[in-house]
DNA sequence: GTGGGCATGAGAACCATTCTCACACATCGG
DNA sequence: CCGATGTGTGAGAATGGTTCTCATGCCCAC
């Protein structure tokens, strides 16, 4: 208690492997899991440890640079995202996503949770449907 | 279009340790872990093999009397639920859940998502808090 | 340029979940 | 009631995503 670290300085490093991984990320519209990650990266030619992926899209997350999703076999999912507030509208069949931010879906939220007596609220709102182009492809 | 097989009789047999499972899940009242309930199971007595569990759980899902939530270290809980469509209230800390429906969070995903030109759409919502009770407790 | 220490990577460890397969028993026709 | 039949069960192995270990590498501050 004594330490004055309020924010602790992320001495976060630059490196290939990181570099190499939030570029990969950028190129991509949809979500990637770590797995596909790492194998895209091989391919690419910018080889990168399957630990040390996990452990750069981890401290990205921490950052707030991506966005996690866990699909429903539990694994898990990243994408460069917007800082602000928002939730996404996934294409089952591509993966490819849109952010979406609403005012009234939020309010929506910490009202329910309000009239049941709930505190410190947080909210998970994902929306899966076929995009146009898929369904398009699909008849 | 043959087979008069409207809904395809499950021919679910009862058995000891479906009814065991499915009698400890009504006694909770927020989510468990299927390692959680295998641990309960064996506690009171009514030893069910691990792998049991899964499939009752499995089978409890695919009837549509449990619901099925993915925790952010992936592991999925359930709990027994109302057949009807809803959306969950829970506590972060004890783990209580309130089933909430309401219709405005339902149009809300169905107009973003014609918006973007996504049919055949599904949607998880999800909010997260802490009860009063346990809100109380804390301080 | 040099040193300290975080970052890396290969593989082992971990852990939830699923699979395998021999055996048990719920169900049903007789 | 009884025996045939095939689904349900269970112990352990297998699977697969993720994390950990630890020796070595290299970014960064000085």
């Amino acid at each position: 208690m004594s330490s004055p670290e309020t924010t602790e300085a992320p001495a976060r490093r630059q490196t290939r492997q990181r570099t190499a991984v939030l570029a990969l990320l950028e190129q991509q519209d949809g979500f990637r899991s770590a797995q596909d990650l790492h194998a895209l990266l091989r391919d690419r030619g910018d080889a990168v440890g399957l630990a040390t992926v996990y452990r750069a899209l981890q401290a990205l997350v921490d950052d707030g640079l991506l966005d996690v999703l866990r699909g429903d076999d539990g694994e898990a999912s990243y994408r460069r995202c917007s800082p602000v507030h928002h939730h996404h509208l996934v294409c089952r069949s591509c993966g490819t996503t849109v952010e979406v931010a609403d005012a009234p879906v939020e309010r929506w939220a910490a009202r329910v949770a309000a009239e049941h007596g709930f505190t410190d609220v947080s909210h998970q709102v994902e929306v899966f449907g076929t995009c146009a182009a898929c369904h398009a492809a699909q008849r």
